[in-house]
DNA sequence: TCTATCATGTAACCAGTTACATGATTTT
DNA sequence: AAAATCATGTAACTGGTTACATGATAGA
């Protein structure tokens, strides 16, 4: 997997929002939220005309044409290229065929976890357990909604599923920090005497 | 959830051990690694270096001492300020108790991943689907091992949830496609041939 | 007509990654 | 004694976020 050229996953959807029709990054950045897709990538406004820069000085976007309307500001129509036609795919295939290690910041504050006194942390796993069903709620609110087709919502299915998970470990955590017989609070309670 | 002077993960687990014992950049960054905290927090040497800058620079942490060993460079220590455990409780606090939305990157794939014919998307899939079995044995060894205490290895038994419905949704979604007789295969080939 | 919001873009700032630098050990 | 790796740090580049700017509609 040799170093694209522009990594930002906002790109991947630029160019592929482009390999249907140019456009100009303020026309794209409407598109992407009126179809939902800032659920799926992290992008504002700002990132969006910096993307398409960065497209266009790697060559996989190019300046189509500059029109204006009324008094409006110019609107700079950007198409993409063959080049980026092809890294479009490339990267998909990638993504796809390719899992990668990440960084959930949940896993993170689970592995310095222990600073925090146990009984703390059990109020805050049900705490986040009641949010987390709150947010299943609202997903399954979604993906049962009229769609055009469940392949445009296969994203929110695996949201689903992460979700799902999330809360089933939760649960067990919590059942093994509390557990009356076997549970870990004692002697983590213990251990958090000694510093602090 | 007002925001953070250092924003970096990095900087809590550097927060954390630092409560612990004061320390130079470099033994953090060697202890981080050997403690394999490289598992659930992204950082590089030099990050080190700036997250410790940036603390010092919002009072959550201070230097020392600054000594010399032989003509090694100096090693500057920096100790935990009152400001940085209170940051560092509050920080954990708010990660354990509160889901923040995040965006993996298969997720990001998935909502674009129309661009792809799906008979290769499948292929890809079942590699994606074999990688991630690889993934899953490694980290039941990881967690299966002798460990001082199950709690070190919370955040790996959370890892394994993911995995586990990673792959279970990629299952179903292979299956989706391919169904002989209800598969989204021939409508997404066709709407496929349509434009490219 | 005043105010709010939309449409479009630029610029300044800050954070993170990578590369570089250099003396000290250890290995071959 | 040469080569490799460790120990420690700095600097330059680059990418992303936030804030700012400004004319145009639309609503009150």
């Amino acid at each position: 997997m040799t170093k694209r050229k522009v990594a930002n996953l906002l790109a991947l959807a630029v160019l592929a929002y482009l390999s249907r029709a140019p456009m100009h990054p303020y026309e794209l950045s409407k598109t992407l939220r009126a179809h939902g897709d800032d659920r799926s990538i992290k992008f504002t406004h700002g990132s969006v005309y910096m993307v398409f820069e960065q497209l266009a000085k790697a060559g996989l976007v190019a300046e189509q044409e500059t029109t204006r309307d009324g008094q409006r500001p110019e609107r700079t129509v950007y198409g993409i290229t063959p080049a980026g036609r092809a890294e479009l795919g490339d990267w998909l295939r990638d993504l796809v065929g390719t899992p990668r290690h990440e960084f959930p910041a949940f896993g993170s504050a689970l592995s310095l976890i222990s600073a925090l006194h146990p009984d703390v942390v059990v109020d805050l796993l049900r705490q986040r357990l009641a949010l987390l069903e709150e947010q299943r709620a609202a997903a399954a609110a979604l993906v049962d909604s009229p769609a055009p087709h469940p392949l445009f919502l296969v994203e929110e299915v695996y949201r689903q599923g992460l979700l799902e998970a999330e809360i089933a470990f939760v649960h067990r955590f919590i059942e093994q920090i509390t557990d009356p017989v076997s549970g870990w609070g004692p002697m983590w309670a213990g251990y958090h005497e000694l510093n602090s």
